[in-house]
DNA sequence: AAAAATCTGTTGCAATTGCAACAAGGAGGG
DNA sequence: CCCTCCTTGTTGCAATTGCAACAGATTTTT
């Protein structure tokens, strides 16, 4: 039932339906690392992760890689917000998993409905919702990228994910390293280097992907 | 009238006034120069510039400056978005400008009106385009900070600042080149080098801040 | 179980970037 | 007009980061 998701929530099954038709929406599964979207040709069609997980992917003219932004179950991406592959680069999105992607024009969510009905603005609000996220999980990727260093970049990206993991839970690195240093925008070995020179000062302990900081506390402002 | 503004449009005067103080709004002024919100006990305050601009500011224990995001008219922020600043850095919004703010709960214009009234749809409609236009705002933010050198975050940049130039108007850099380099996290003197290259080169030409770029089209991707 | 592919971890060397210091060029105020 | 403050522009040197290459570990495929 496609018409069960996020951006329906608090609808009831009859105007789900009567607005999947009346949005022009439509549902398309993908394959775990099969490309969902490559920002050529989309015009002002958002996709929303429904299942799975995704990411946007950044290719330069000497192959570096770039992850611009990882996507959840209620991700929202299209050309609309990433800044459009130039001809200097290359961008797509990339299934991490088997998704599930609902697709929706942003023109056919804005227009006035003449029927005006309460179940449209419930779905506006809904895209608030998703909006609102997506506008907080970028400022967390700006505040990883704007660090000036490796090391704080890792810091930086460590803390947040800590921050997110359920109490009680072992915080995990989401990634292998190699993505990893695509995911801070630097180079692999460099990195490779940091982490072994944080593990050796006593400030990270990793097994695997699980870890846990211990920050040095001085030099802090008080709060 | 601070009624009348972006929150509120498409909406009549009684019932912008009806919704000031059912969604219990307020509407402060700043200076230029003064701190409009240090981001310690904001909640879930949203605030949205009416008139002026701002630039959320985050220093670092060493005092480093970084320019997390630049706010203009429409700007939206809040400790909501930006990640919290823990003990190692310090977070604020610095008026740019002077500045008429809007202040309103996030909770305040997600609670369901037991009036339900259309105007309240409407302005979640308003919402909802100044939190995509963040997204896009925060999106271009990453595009830039991804790049892996000095020299791509500054054409990146220049580019970026190019497209949203009026055709027939001479772009323009909107900083000067110390702040610049905060707003590119690198270092000033570095930047100014990367910019002799560029000159020398002949890529790029500036004057004052008006500038013009004259991109190398070899070694790119067929569109 | 063997082979292939991918990821981890290290290192020497090169390139880039940061830092500090200083000279020179405005902008604004008394 | 002179003084002060701030920004621009430059440079030598130090620190960080990128690059390439390789060995070993781990995972996936056949």
């Amino acid at each position: 039932m496609p018409q069960h998701n996020i951006l329906f929530k608090g609808i009831d099954d009859y105007d789900c339906n009567r607005m999947f038709k009346c949005f022009n929406m439509e549902v398309k599964k993908f394959r775990a690392g099969s490309c969902i979207s490559d920002y050529s040709k989309q015009g002002d069609k958002i996709g929303i992760i429904l299942m799975g997980c995704a990411d946007v992917v950044r290719y330069d003219v000497n192959g570096v890689r770039t992850i611009i932004e990882t996507l959840g179950e209620q991700g929202i991406f299209g050309e609309y917000f990433t800044y459009p592959s130039s001809g200097r680069n290359y961008v797509e999105v990339v299934a991490g998993k088997d998704c599930e992607i609902l697709y929706v024009r942003r023109s056919e969510l804005l227009k006035r409905c003449e029927n005006a009905c309460a179940c449209h603005s419930r779905v506006v609000e809904n895209m608030l919702e998703l909006m609102t996220e997506k506008a907080v999980s970028l400022s967390e990727r700006v505040e990883v990228l704007s660090q000036r260093t490796i090391e704080s970049k890792l810091i930086s990206f460590l803390q947040i994910t800590e921050d997110k993991t359920a109490v009680g839970k072992t915080p995990q690195i989401p990634f292998s390293t190699t993505v990893l240093s695509d995911y801070l925008c630097v180079n692999r070995s460099a990195l490779q280097r940091e982490i072994a020179k944080l593990k050796k000062s006593g400030v990270l302990t990793i097994s695997k992907r699980k870890f846990k900081l211990k920050i040095n506390h001085e030099n802090e402002f008080d709060i």
